[in-house]
DNA sequence: GTTATTCTTATGGGATAACATGGGTAAATT
DNA sequence: AATTTACCCATGTTATCCCATAAGAATAAC
């Protein structure tokens, strides 16, 4: 397996350490950091490793660095992202940062997206997903007259509610 | 790990030192000081080892020595760089230039910018970073309707507002 | 097929090291 | 002499390391 797949909801310990999933461990490779960028547009962080950033850098090498936007693009990416160290029990502590951009207190949500996975405040991630449903369903509808009850019925899987929870 | 990344607010003693970030300090090298450029467009200043000026020189280079531009960014390289000596605790004392240039006064933002970092007043730190994320978040949507956060990621979490809160 | 055994994981807690910060003092500067 | 800067040491806080444990999951044994 070489991709995110999968979500995960763990618990935010008083020290304010979190499990990464142990299916995504591997994926990260041998680093022992994880790298973390947050969204622009939903309050999530976008989580992976070097190669989140170093796959972003080259999309900045191709723009012209005397204009302005590489200037902001450059900026952001370096300027507010972070870097969580992961301890031997594949743990980080999340950063405050972290926690303002997604409102994450004490239990923090895990979604595989392929190449990254992402870090949710749980309930604002069962809403969004609700959401993105609700869409995709509206969409098929307006395509296809056809009736949303199989489209609804096993589109985006299941949010894992309690520890250990995944839907694999 | 060999970027500088994240953001960092430190204080500023009443003897005029402030800490560098611990994780930015191995990516300085060995070197005892720190090379400060001031930013041409923003009340910032640029920081980094002597590659920093040496990078610099090179894109000096590129440029035609007959334009004016040349000439500018030829005199404010030369003219407006400076370098601080790093105590044994990794802190350096900032300059009056640097004060006026960034208008600093107890404490200051140290922000990555991949092979340089920046120090900035960290109010006008985090009113520049809101207005680049909104840009960004723009640049992206223009781009592509798209909505995925993997196109529109590249911003980042919040802005640490007290001693020692950093992005790590 | 069912039960026992071993491994993985997530989670907790204590001990220790790292870090930002403060202050004292001697060495330089002016 | 009066400041300012370099070098030391002190301290509170936070992060990091290490070990423990419960609950499951996977595997082996019966």
């Amino acid at each position: 397996m070489d991709r995110f797949l999968s979500n995960t909801i763990n618990k935010v310990d008083k020290k304010g350490r979190v499990s990464i999933p142990a299916s995504f461990r591997p994926i990260l490779g041998k680093t022992s950091h994880l790298y973390i960028l947050s969204s622009v547009d939903q309050p999530t962080v976008d989580a992976g490793g070097v190669e989140l950033i170093e796959r972003k850098e080259q999309q900045l090498e191709r723009m012209d660095p005397f204009s302005e936007d590489y200037e902001l693009y450059s900026f952001v990416l370096h300027g507010d992202s972070t870097e969580l160290k992961i301890d031997g029990e594949g743990r980080v502590i999340l950063s405050d940062s972290i926690r303002e951009q997604t409102g994450i207190t004490d239990r923090a949500a895990f979604v595989g997206r392929g190449h990254f996975f992402q870090i949710w405040e749980p309930e604002k991630f069962r809403a969004y997903r609700e959401e993105a449903r609700k869409k995709v369903a509206e969409m098929r509808r307006a395509k296809s007259g056809g009736t949303t009850s199989e489209v609804s019925g096993g589109a985006i899987g299941g949010v894992a509610t309690r520890r250990g929870e995944q839907n694999t």
